[in-house]
Order: structure tokens, then C-alpha cells, then sequence
DNA sequence: GAACTGAATGAATCGTGCC
DNA sequence: CGGCACGATTCATTCAGTT
């Protein structure tokens, strides 16, 4: 099974010093088909890839090469079997070069719709991604479905992939947490499409067909980035990926084709204002906080040897050793963890959460006194 | 783009007379392999096809909850195969077959995670199906992830396919929109889980690890059949679509392959009580109707269909149809409101506060009941 | 009997790091 | 690479048992 790679310990900073020289263009808009510019960057160079690559929509019959070239003038009587196996071509194409230039603990989202998702997950299991969720964007605001012949298509499809099976990735669990008011996040969200002020707009017309809402991948960004990490999008489009990058201080990489969707993303970009550093920090999980060994509290007197401890229920009781390991009334002996596996019977047990001490009357965790420890110790 | 066959010309009724011959082993359950035994059923003679194949988990070790308790998984050898490639064989088999035997103005459904419902997917479109939904069922209350890895999985995908790009299919339109409190029917769908007294136990344990809530089911046949259509469901299981289809007066044949799963099927739809016919009978008017919420009332069990509502005074009386809308003891039907108009001669109505229905003994508003709705199902 | 409490459970691809 | 210590992690609902 894979691992995931929280926030744990600080690592070197790679954005407040001078930024390292790096062979990657940084921060750009690369013009050009993503393919062909794609084979341009290193193996395992950038930490994440969203891609929102053409849905194959099969309305006008728009159509690719395996090079990713578009076909012009398709005709009515174009085969159906033949534009799918193009699709796949491409799709497969593609997410090749996305594969090789992800680091190994790096991750990838695609967005994508029933005309070409199911074909993107297939390309996407093939390669050896591992699918980790697939997320559900629920349109707040959908199109209705004018003739009444379908269900109002209120909805579109992300998966979000590992770069193999046992590989590591980053989800800020904590933050997406906080964001959800404290409950696990699920995998439906809820956004309005993009509109209003929001929606780049040229002569009064929409600039992209399916330009995607910030606060999509404002949720995609700070789930599974840190800041500084590298974000590429292949399909750059009027570059939402990119200013939601930069307010968010990431680094990112754009590659798109036409000269219009990079204009528009340029000046958006340019416009976009990171936010301040304070505004980023984020929840951290308890792995990030420097670590207590529980002999510490003994030893520093928050815990004296020779206090009780027991579970919530009373159902187990445990005295304190000098060493900060426990024995039960039976005779066992162990960490506050290992004693909690062995008296419940599990294969696991934090004993942090488990073990409590009489204290103003009532049973709390021992966790409480970890907490009252780096308060009082951390600058 | 194919060809809506909405409920609109009476057609003869297939039912009420004497049913005819039907080559077909009607409301019955199969045992044996789904593939074997749809080979032995004759070409184009189902109107929809209802599939819930196994998902291949790919599971790994044992999962324990953060109080230490063990998850029940599936690990049933019915989910086991050696690989994605033997699994998309497996798939694209018992979707050939499932070609075969619709009607050419029939169509398919079919269930999955995001561990298949890719593969699924692309089979459906590569065998020449054609995609006319995907449809998400939102869990009210999934399992949460455990060890915080992850997004919570809280969502299921269903595709819905015609057989082919030209192809008719049955929309009831009306039915939907009425159900969806006069809004058009979204492609998200909010159910609870299976659970309660609907989920089938033996010897305290579930009979089946996956039942589907028959909401669901509910849902996707008052949606695409009409009364005496028949339901084909290669992986019955516990007969969810088979007890549902009886409910509402279709015909259905299903295939599987454990007894345990049979005896329980048939015990369950031996006990299943079709409704009356009038409560049957779905809104066919175009015509705009007032704004009702009720539909969710009766497709949740909240009040069953075939219930008789009046108002506080028992002048008038009104039966609860399977789409939500009602219908008077004189044959006048419409929504809560409208019906409420008709009977007083009053151009407006609050159908909440002035039908009631029976409970404990007296007459309550039908608004307690949604009141007991939102409170069962909001946050 | 109503109200409250605690236990049980559901289609789940569910760790990291040191030695 | 294996083995093992450390310690991080849950929501809605139902149902049985108690107050």
C-alpha cells in the first residue's frame, strides 16, 4: 500500500533563501503541443500535474492524432470506433510523459466528463498510476438539459492517482479537514461553475469554453502540495491552475497552443497576488510537531512515577515506571502503546489517546499533558 | 443523438389482459453464471438491463477503526481476479451478451467504485453502447477513512447507456421532475447506505456485503421502464431489483449464482406487495406544476405509495402516487398543491399543511413529515 | 414509556522510519 | 530487505440496553 507523505518534519526551505537553480522553467507558459514540450522536462521533476485535457465531446466530432495534432474536418461518417482509439492514442500519449516526469512521490489529477473519463482512467491504471480517490465536482449552478431527454448532467469527474501502488504522495489531511468544519473531507464537492467577475471575458465573449473555477483547484492545490512544490499543467488553457498556483506559493509550468488562452493567462497571472506567508500555513498534523517521548514527561515531572493511569472505561489500569514504560496489575510491561495492544488485544494503539490520569477530578487523556509540555517548552 | 421514447402515445397495454406467451422465464431467478445463462435468453427481448458486477477491490491487509474494532471487508472470492486484464475480459463478456438480448430501444445500467467503473466504462462504449448519463450516488452516511489517507469515499458511479447512438430509450421526464420537487432531475443522487430494517440479515449478519438500497433502484426504474417492461439483473444478489421491480408492476428475471443469495431473494420478494395500479400511473402533462418538495417523501419510504391522504376535515381524499404526485377518489391528479386547488376551488394551496395523513391514530399534516425528513437527513 | 447512552458497523484498493 | 517500534486515525445511523 502506498504511504502518505504528511507534513511531517521541516524540511530545507526551498523558496525563502535564494531559490536553487533549477533546470525546470519555472513559473512559465511553455507554447507548444504538451506532449512534444513535456519530453523537454526531466524525469521526476515536478510534484504534481493537473490536466483538464479535451473531453472528446463527440458533438462537432472533434478529433486527435496520437501526436496530439488535431484532425480537422471530420465528416458525420466518421467512424466512431476510429475516434475513440484516436482518444486513447492521445490520452495514452500524454500521460505517458506525465508518468515520467512526476517524481516518485508525486501525484496527479485529470478532470474530465462520461464522454472521456472512463477512457482516462483506463489509460491512467494501465500506466501503473494508482488511483487513490475519484472525486466528484458537483456543479452548483449546472446547465439544464433543455429538451428534457437526460438527466441534468450536474457534474464532472477528477481522479486523483499515485504515481504507482506503493508509492508515497502528499495529503494534507488536517487541512482539508479544517476546511470541511471539522469532518472528514468527502469525495463530492460543491462549486459553482465558473462565472461573473471570474470568468475572462474578450469582447464580451467568454475567452475558454470550460474554464475551470479557482476554488476547484484552490482544494486540489493545498490537498496535495506543499508551498514551493511544482505544479504542471499540461493543458494550460487561460491558466487557472497557474494563478491559483501563485496565490497559493507554489511554483508551476504551463503548456498550451494557442496564442489566445496565453495571453489571457499571462495578464490574469501577472494580476494574481500571492497570499501573505502567515495566510499559508496551514493545520498540521500532530507528526509535524516536535516529537515528546513519553519518559520525557516523566522525567521532567509533568507525570510522577507511580501514577495510575487507565483507559476511559477503567476497564485496564497501568502504574508509571521511572523509565516512562508502564506495567499492568497483571505483570505486563511495555511503552504506553505496546501495553495498549496487549491488554486490548489490537495491533494497534496510541497510547497517547488511550491511557488517562485523574486530574481535577475526571479522567484526560495523557495527551493533554503532551500539549501542556510543548506549550510550555516551544518558543 | 438517440431518440427519447417518452410515455406519450398509449401503447397497447401489455398487463392488464391476459399476459402473452413469453418465451422468456419471467420473474424468476436463475441460478448459474451470468454469461452462460443470458446466452440461453433470446436476442432483443429485455427492456433494461440493471447490472451490479464485482467491483475488484484489490483489498489489502486487515483494516482496524481508531477505537481498535475490526472492518468487515469484502473479501468474498466473487470480487477476486488475477488482474485488471483478466478482469476487463470477464467485463466485456458479460456485456456482449448483455448487447444481445436488449431490445433495441432498451438500455443498460450498471454500478461501480473507482476500482472499475473505468473499465466498465470503456467496454460500455467500445461494445457500441452509447452513454447517455453518468449518475453519482452520494452516500448520506459512508464509512470514513480510518487512518486519514485519503478523501472519504462517499460516492458510487451508475452508467447509463442506450444501445447505440440512434437508439430510443425510455425517459419518463415527467416522472423525475415531479419526484424532484418541479426541478429537473440532477445527476447527483443523495441515498443513505442499505441499512436498518431493509438490510437483510441472517443469524445477525448481512446476507450480502453490497445490498443497494432500493431507493436507488427505485429511482432508476420509475426512471427508464414502464409498467410490465422487463428488468433484466445478471448479478441479483439478494434481489434488490427484483423486489423493487415487483413493487412497481414490471416484470424481471434474475441471474445468480450462490444460494444463500437465492433463498434470500425469494423470500424477500415473496414478501414484496406490488402497488396499486393507480399509484402506478406517473404524470404524463407537460404542462409546468406548481413547486412541490414531495417526491423525495415518497422515493425515501417516508409515505409509501398507495397511502390515502385528506385534508384536516376528511372532506376530501387523495392517494399518494409512485412520482409524488396524487390523485383524488374523482380521478383529478396533480401535485400536492394543484390537487389541493382543484378540490377547494381556490387558486392557491399549501398542500403541505393542508393534506394529512393517518399516524398514531389521528390525523397529522403531511409537513411533520418533512420536518422528520430534514431533520433525519440534514446535518 | 420516553429519553438517553453506548456499542456496532458500512463496496476500503487506509503508515513511517529506523536498524 | 525484513522486522519492529512508534504513534496517527472515524461519521452517520441503528439498535440494544439503561435511566
Amino acid at each position: 500500500m502506498g504511504g502518505v507523505r504528511t507534513i511531517a518534519r521541516p524540511r530545507p526551505a526551498r523558496q525563502e533563501a535564494a531559490p536553487p537553480a533549477s533546470p525546470l522553467p519555472l513559473d512559465q507558459i511553455i507554447q507548444g503541443d504538451c506532449i512534444a514540450r513535456m519530453r523537454a522536462l526531466p524525469d521526476k521533476s515536478v510534484d504534481l500535474i493537473f490536466a483538464d485535457p479535451p473531453y472528446n465531446l463527440q458533438l462537432g466530432g472533434e478529433l486527435f492524432r496520437p501526436d496530439g495534432t488535431h484532425v480537422d474536418a471530420v465528416t458525420d461518417d466518421w467512424d466512431k470506433f476510429e475516434s475513440l482509439k484516436t482518444y486513447d492514442a492521445f490520452t495514452r500519449a500524454w500521460l505517458a510523459e506525465a508518468h515520467r516526469v512526476l517524481k516518485d512521490d508525486g501525484a496527479i489529477w485529470v478532470i474530465g466528463s462520461y464522454h472521456n473519463i472512463f477512457r482516462v482512467g483506463v489509460a491512467v491504471q494501465d500506466l501503473g498510476f494508482w488511483i487513490l480517490n475519484d472525486i466528484v465536482w458537483r456543479k452548483a449552478n449546472p446547465m439544464p438539459n433543455f429538451r428534457g431527454t437526460r438527466f441534468t448532467n450536474a457534474h464532472e469527474t477528477l481522479i486523483w492517482a499515485s504515481k504507482g501502488e506503493k508509492a508515497k504522495y502528499t495529503f494534507n489531511y488536517r487541512s482539508m479537514k479544517t476546511l470541511n468544519d471539522e469532518l472528514q473531507m468527502r469525495s463530492d464537492w460543491e462549486f459553482p461553475i465558473c462565472g461573473g467577475p471570474e470568468r475572462l471575458k474578450k469582447d464580451g465573449h467568454k475567452v475558454h469554453p470550460t474554464q475551470k473555477p479557482e476554488a476547484l483547484l484552490y482544494r486540489v492545490l493545498l490537498a496535495c502540495t506543499k508551498p514551493g512544490d511544482v505544479v504542471l499543467d499540461p493543458f494550460f488553457g487561460t491558466g487557472t491552475t497557474g494563478a491559483v498556483a501563485k496565490r497559493l506559493r507554489r511554483r508551476w509550468i504551463g503548456i498550451e497552443r494557442e496564442d489566445g488562452y496565453i495571453d489571457a493567462a499571462r495578464a490574469r497571472i501577472a494580476a494574481a497576488l500571492p497570499l501573505d506567508e502567515s495566510a499559508i500555513a496551514t493545520m498540521q498534523s500532530p507528526r509535524a510537531q516536535p516529537k515528546v517521548a513519553f519518559g520525557t514527561l516523566v522525567e521532567t515531572g509533568y507525570l510522577a512515577p507511580g501514577t495510575m493511569l487507565s483507559d476511559a472505561k477503567r476497564r485496564f489500569q497501568a502504574m508509571v515506571r521511572v523509565d516512562g514504560s508502564l506495567a499492568s496489575v497483571c505483570g505486563e510491561v511495555g511503552s504506553i502503546h505496546k501495553l495498549g495492544c496487549i491488554l486490548q488485544g489490537t495491533p494497534a494503539c496510541n497510547g497517547w489517546t488511550f491511557w488517562h490520569h485523574e486530574a481535577d477530578g475526571r479522567l484526560q487523556p495523557i495527551d493533554t499533558l503532551r500539549q501542556t509540555y510543548l506549550l510550555a517548552t516551544q518558543p
